[in-house]
DNA sequence: CGAAGAATTGACCGCATTCAAATGCGGTGG
DNA sequence: CCACCGCATTTGAATGCGGTCAATTCTTCG
């Protein structure tokens, strides 16, 4: 249940900032000293925990780089993968001190962690931190809207729309040119996109085959699809 | 679908401190000049829309009293109510400057809405609205938990919990003294529980009637139930 | 009292889960 | 090179939880 040694590695995906228009507030910070005061870095292999679930909490993440789940489970061993975060985002921001979630790293990370003190007095930092927990604020939202209302094929094509670079969402362009083709990459295993998606991975795996036979999607690999008219996926996702 | 006009009225349960310990960040505000510069404060009335998701959004709401739903849609009608809030709670933070979410009120409302300049220059109202985000952002983290994985009773039980004033949540208390009872307020219609916990109406009245019959709960009214045993009852949650 | 809306209950259905088996893929060692 | 193993994924068959449709009861209010 506890899921997935990994088979997946490198993964560009995460390696840009996530969501277009901003870039990761820590970007050129010198990788070197840990001098008291100054943001912390610190990096971590793939598919490793970052912090479980009831750990003391030290301080503000800020992802420089890499894909990082945050995932939450019920004693029983269920598991829901509650966000996936990319460069610039930010987690641990349980204000009690213990965190109310568990971090795992998709690829590796590179982690900057601010100090309370850091962001109580550094003004830019804070609003930077600010206008990006909005933007995950919003994420959440439409991930409760899924997770509450959409049916499986729904979610799977939502994630592969939210997976692609530079369409979907607010102010998606359209299709470009003649051909309205995308490549996915993916770099989560089914039990993961299962357990993000708020399904078993039976379902996700015939959710793939539907769209493939519906020539929505093709794929070889297991680890990314190409989408021939993202239009058409997009169509799919039931949020238009 | 579009759901609702009010029978319920007067609850006091969102009119004191959703959370626990913070009290609204505008509490003792001035209710009457709007000079510019100023927070603007403002009333609503029960069951009515205070925005509508895609209008122009104007800054940052703090509620100081009264209950909201913050609600998405699908075009087909599907709805999903994504948070409940209380007094203290904020909204409102879409980066894009569109709201990604409509706001309805539960009861009488009074808001504060703090302009971009207000925010940005006051840092004690800043470091507020932080600390009341990252508490929202964990209460959104468990609701995704339960629309991912939990089933129509847990769903339920787990509402209600959060509806009980002074348990459950990470610092509960315990069974205080002999008996371990509570009045739960509720003040939404079943069909509001229904699109907040991912579920049908029918399906809400049936885990109602199901917890019922277990003695786990006993109602006359529809707008508040009994608990006469509180960890009785968080046992169902799924969450121990 | 009667009308209108909210909630409950019942019967049936369908989508996603569960349980189980087969297939495919990568890596290891003979 | 090929047989074999381990693991992820796919596919199939059966089950069941929650949804849908429909009828009834309850509540509130004019």
């Amino acid at each position: 249940m506890i899921a997935s040694s990994g088979r997946h590695s490198g993964n560009t995906k995460f390696d840009s900032s996530w969501s277009p228009a901003l870039v990761p507030i820590a970007a050129g910070l010198p990788a070197a000293p840990n001098l008291p005061g100054q943001p912390r870095v610190q990096n971590f292999p793939a598919r490793t925990t970052i912090v479980e679930e009831g750990d003391h909490a030290t301080g503000l993440c800020e992802i420089v780089s890499g894909g990082v789940l945050l995932i939450k489970m019920l004693p029983d061993g269920r598991r829901q993968i509650i966000e996936i975060l990319g460069a610039g985002d930010v987690f641990g921001v349980s204000p009690t001190g213990v965190s109310d979630i568990t971090a795992e790293t998709l690829t590796p990370v590179k982690l900057v962690i601010h100090s309370k003190k850091a962001v109580d007095g550094d003004p830019e930092l804070r609003s930077m931190i600010f206008a990006r927990m909005r933007l995950q604020m919003c994420a959440m939202h439409d991930h409760a809207l899924l997770l509450g209302r959409k049916s499986a094929e729904e979610r799977l094509s939502t994630f592969l729309m939210r997976m692609m670079r530079g369409r979907g969402g607010y102010g998606c362009a359209g299709p470009q040119g003649a051909s309205d083709s995308a490549d996915i990459p993916i770099g989560m295993t089914r039990q993961e996109i299962a357990d993000y998606l708020g399904l078993t991975i039976e379902t996700v795996s015939r959710a793939f085959t539907s769209l493939r036979r519906a020539g929505v999607i093709a794929y070889t690999r297991n680890d990314a699809v190409t989408a021939p008219s993202v239009c058409a996926l997009c169509q799919l996702s039931g949020s238009v």
